[in-house]
DNA sequence: TCTTGACTTAGAGTGCGCTCAAACTCGTAG
DNA sequence: CTACGAGTTTGAGCGCACTCTAAGTCAAGA
């Protein structure tokens, strides 16, 4: 598979892979006959991976350390492990705060879909200063 | 309040303070005798909301919208509403996406564990290649 | 043979959101 | 009076994660 297939399928550009590459994040790869780069389906797994941490937050230095336990064996399962379990649950508690600001959203979008609808409604009816203030 | 008092408060910095003063994320401030910047409450509230939205991702620039809207005055309140609308949507498929990759990352950490645990258990038992693989 | 398009490299540039520096002014405590 | 700490300004600098440029190579199709 070269670079723009790879591209494609994992959803970012080629000049992020060769980006990843150049600072280590994935192995050099194989080059064909004419110097190009030539992938497997194992790339795409772990680039699928690297996107979900990056979807959860993870900064590239973290995966690049877990990247660096991988290469280096089974040796490092043990922290490999207690670096995604930290990284969990600092997700879960990101998720946490992001369901706190929605109860927020919320309540504010409701603040102003009942504003809107009284101006639909009787728009004259009531003194601005008397209308529920929004903030 | 002073700068300090309000940083403090809000939990980020007066240089970031004066920063969205500058881009006019916070209106000019009004100032004591000595010219310096005196708050009240309610630049706390704001800051408080402004906190919310960036906890869920909001850039600076659609910040910078709403306060230009609030600014606006309520003509501009269906405008408010549905930027919030739009901005809870984002925040709830992103909650979403951050779930299924917390599956993705408890099942790789119960691998982790059990092979762990296996180690601990018959780390001789089975040639590695007969281990389950992690990836 | 010629053209097209995908690829190669090293390195420079971009956008975001701060964060800090330098040089200065105040108000208050000792 | 002096020292200190907290404030002021403009503008520069930083860390992150890309993103793009320039100049060149290569393989396949018309």
């Amino acid at each position: 598979m070269k670079i723009g297939e790879l591209a494609r399928r994992a959803g970012i550009s080629a000049h992020t892979i060769r980006y990843y590459e150049r600072i280590g994040l994935l192995p050099r790869a194989d080059r064909d006959g004419g110097g190009r780069r030539d992938y497997d389906g194992s790339t795409l797994v772990w680039l699928e991976f690297l996107g979900r941490l990056k979807t959860t937050g993870m900064p590239i230095r973290d995966m690049l350390r877990y990247a660096a336990m991988r290469a280096a064996g089974p040796a490092t399962e043990r922290e490999r492990h207690d670096l995604l379990v930290a990284h969990r649950d600092r997700v879960r508690a990101h998720v946490a705060a992001l369901q706190s600001c929605l109860a927020v959203l919320d309540t504010k979008i409701t603040g102003y879909a009942s504003n809107l609808t009284n101006e639909a409604k009787d728009d004259d009816a009531l003194p601005n200063q008397l209308r529920k203030p929004l903030r």
